[in-house]
DNA sequence: CGGAACGTTGATAGCTATCAATCGACGTGG
DNA sequence: CCACGTCGATTGATAGCTATCAACGTTCCG
């Protein structure tokens, strides 16, 4: 029933050039994410591209990449579109409780079921296999940078998730917005998803209200006032951050830096 | 400068007998704490007991655990009092990210390093070398059990942080705090620390508001509220929650259930 | 052409914050 | 033993951010 069909969520005034360019980076995904987070030999490398490369699972926008109250065995990646970790409580309202990128990991290793609570795609989604990924992780000799990178991600997520909550907690809406965009753009980057501080973002106004705790209507006046003030653009499903130095304040921003494990 | 008096906030008009019996269980709290999310073996629990009745480092209250921009290098466990992690924003807004209990782990693993951010304590804090379990989980063939809760406590942990995501986003003042309430209860209570659905509550009403994204004045009254329902009682420093079924559906609250590691 | 999804706008309501002041408990120094 | 400062809790008055309601515009699509 929640199987729509696929809404793929380029950029629509583009034309063939770009979505070739987009897949045809979309192999190097993982790596790059991982390269983000520590050092890789070429044997990673290579190895990471190859993973990235095998067969794709393809999840159309709005299906469940997991089910409320549904455990997944396999470690996925995901390779490309968005995706939402989401909350729904029995009233209906809804909780966005993460945005999940490409390359991000979605691994089973929650065993704490989870209440009423799913991963929904925002767009078409493309995901591979991870085992390897884990494999290769757990021969800390042969692919060091493999182990530290899956930690390290590990860790950033739940740094993110912190983000989140100081956000929700005690941001106002424009701060909220603002942090949000500066992360996702600087999530975005890390992946390659980012030319001239722009990059797609599918997020309707109504999800963005359920990942920020506001109403929709809310969102709106808030987009418009960014708009106004000449620091974002956003049209046709692309944000683009016009004035990345004017959002940093408002937003306490601070790109994650990352401690390399010795 | 921040190394206050300490503050023990035990029930004040207890006598001896309850200190001795709260102080004798310590040593147990790691062991309750992991038994809760797995099956462990006489031997394991040998071992945490051992483990918990170790040399103890003790925290005043107010002190940090871990300050600003600081990387903890050894794991440790908390085996009596309350820590949270803190969050400040630049003009002095403060965000409780999430309560640290006893039996809870201060891991050093987020590498990612945190953008001013820190563990404060809430109360006087004893906390044990946590090395012994690290190395424990890593011996998988010999320590099955600590292996697993180890595993569990940091899903569990991250699934407590997406529960802060929720209430912070999309709960009223009242729901986020029924919420919070039933959350510290069923923690408590799993390390042991709850008598007659009571337990010992240690947070200020501005440490609360600084949790839950509210202000001082309205979480005051939003207390007063729950008083006058008698839903709850709170004072001298111990929550009792008197109507525990009627605090559930305004939280909509779940204890998390557990899939045991295979 | 109608419907559905998304975005936009205006009017109004309400939850929660802010400001200010008071009170009680506690610890300290005189 | 008491004045005094501090911290936390409490209360009243007021302001303001954000939600809610309702309606309309736009785009896309069968």
């Amino acid at each position: 029933m929640r199987n729509e069909p696929a809404d793929l969520r380029e950029p629509r005034g583009r034309g063939l050039e770009r979505r070739r360019a987009i897949s045809d980076v979309r192999f190097e995904t993982i790596a790059r994410r991982f390269a983000a987070l520590t050092r890789l030999s070429q044997t990673e490398l290579d190895l990471l591209h190859r993973i990235g490369a095998g067969p794709a699972n393809i999840w159309p926008a709005r299906s469940l990449l997991e089910a409320p109250g549904e455990d997944q065995e396999a470690t996925r990646y995901i390779i490309s579109g968005w995706a939402a970790r989401v909350r729904e409580l029995q009233d209906g309202r809804r909780q966005l409780v993460q945005v999940i990128l490409p390359g991000d990991a979605l691994t089973p290793t929650l065993q704490v079921r989870q209440r009423q609570q799913m991963i929904q795609c925002l767009t078409m989604v493309q995901t591979v296999d991870g085992a390897a990924v884990k494999l290769a992780a757990r021969d800390g000799g042969k692919f060091p940078g493999i182990a530290a990178a899956t930690e390290l991600a590990a860790a950033h997520d739940r740094a993110l998730l912190m983000e989140q909550i100081t956000r929700l907690g005690r941001h106002t809406a424009y701060e909220r917005m603002a942090n949000l965009f500066l992360e996702l753009h600087h999530r975005c980057n890390v992946v390659g998803l980012v030319h001239a501080d722009g990059f797609i973002f599918p997020l309707t106004q109504e999800s963005l209200g359920d990942l920020l705790g506001l109403s929709v209507v809310h969102v709106n006046r808030t987009l418009q006032l960014m708009r106004r003030e000449g620091v974002i653009e956003l049209k046709h499903g692309r944000l683009t951050l016009l004035d990345t130095e004017a959002l940093k304040p408002a937003a306490e921003f601070r790109p994650p830096s990352l401690a390399y494990l010795g």
